[in-house]
DNA sequence: ACAAAGTTGTAGACACTGACTACATGCGCG
DNA sequence: CGCGCATGTAGTCAGTGTCTACAACTTTGT
């Protein structure tokens, strides 16, 4: 929680706090002015469009997620690069259950706008990080006749198909089931194997 | 391509038309109204929300997703649960690289109304679909300590999101990638093993 | 067969949205 | 001091979803 000094960063500030009181459906430039104590026409004097501004939310979101992803992998050996990737698993979900409203605004790419520059720098970075672990994970003999990016493109799908779909309790009804972190622990299994280490949540 | 009977049938088919061909973007109740030839108040005697014809267009998505599942799991060996199980993946992302428009708003709850009877019917059907075939993986030896709605709902997850970040284009420009069928293959890979009989894409 | 009742489509209105414009205010700097 | 420029305001415009009154047509009961 930094406060907001600027006009800019009290917005960006704002759009955060609504996403996830109210949730993604009724954000627009009109209710972010008001909740900002702004005429609706005040924004656009920063950002120049809804879409940019919402981007910028987006690009703090990755940042988040990057924190949250170095803070799960930052509990285990630093030395075991399966236990890494598999706690990296636990920070990505835990962000997107802590922060569902600017998780779901991330990949919504009708509402923020995707040709940000600070949007792009801050998701490849984000992706660079699982990219780095799943490197290092494949030094250690995980898969490592397969291309880096792709691998970490499927690892990094399958936590966002459970996150997403946790979110949009599209599972719930029919698996009855609203525990993520179990879902993360089957998930780590099929993709890892079922080593000790690594079935338990970290912290 | 069935030709459109009635009227509330033509609505939903040129919401699905508009779909695939604008995307998901600029759908709305007059716009779809416009396409139909009709005046911009005339879908609401069909249908008493916007949430509702979409809820309706979903579900027909649900239908589709599972014929394509159906479709692709006929190729392979009835008797071979694991094979099949790796066909219905490619099933469920072919549908969403094939209708990308239908498939985002499927899991879009803030526009098509989820608690509509149809959309929850057809949902879980296509949900009950896999678990089935979950259940005879485990039958020969898949995992078969898990629980099948759990176990099923990673394995929709994976697919899920590999389709999703592949159709928001997130994952394309770092890694330069847009086989989907390839990451797929990973995606099998590592959750069902090395077996040559499921590397590969059916027919 | 004929009128009543229900169904379906139209047209206008309302409150709302994002974006644009003209205008006022206030700040920094030559 | 005074000129720019950045910032915020208020009004406007085209567009949206939804509601209501109204017209036309179809079905139904007697």
């Amino acid at each position: 929680m930094r406060v907001a000094v600027s006009t800019r960063d009290r917005l960006v500030d704002t759009a955060r706090t609504y996403l996830d009181e109210e949730g993604i459906d009724g954000i627009g430039l009109r209710e972010i002015a008001r909740r900002a104590g702004l005429s609706h026409g005040a924004p656009l004097r920063h950002f120049s469009t809804l879409g940019r501004l919402l981007a910028a939310v987006a690009a703090e979101g990755f940042r988040d997620l990057y924190a949250s992803v170095e803070v799960a992998i930052s509990t285990v050996d630093r030395a075991d690069p399966m236990a890494r990737l598999a706690a990296a698993s636990f920070g990505y979900v835990r962000f997107a259950a802590g922060s569902p409203g600017v998780f779901g605004l991330m990949f919504r790419s009708d509402l923020c706008d995707t040709g940000d520059p600070e949007y792009a720098t801050e998701g490849g970075a984000a992706f660079g990080q699982l990219v780095e672990l799943v490197v290092d994970a494949q030094a250690v003999g995980f898969h490592p006749d397969l291309v880096s990016a792709e691998l970490a493109g499927v690892l990094w799908s399958t936590m966002h198909g459970l996150a997403s779909l946790h979110l949009h309790a599209a599972l719930a009804p029919t698996t009855g089931q609203t525990d993520l972190d179990a879902l993360v622990r089957i998930a780590n299994l099929l993709a890892f194997g079922a080593s000790p280490t690594i079935s338990k949540e970290p912290s």
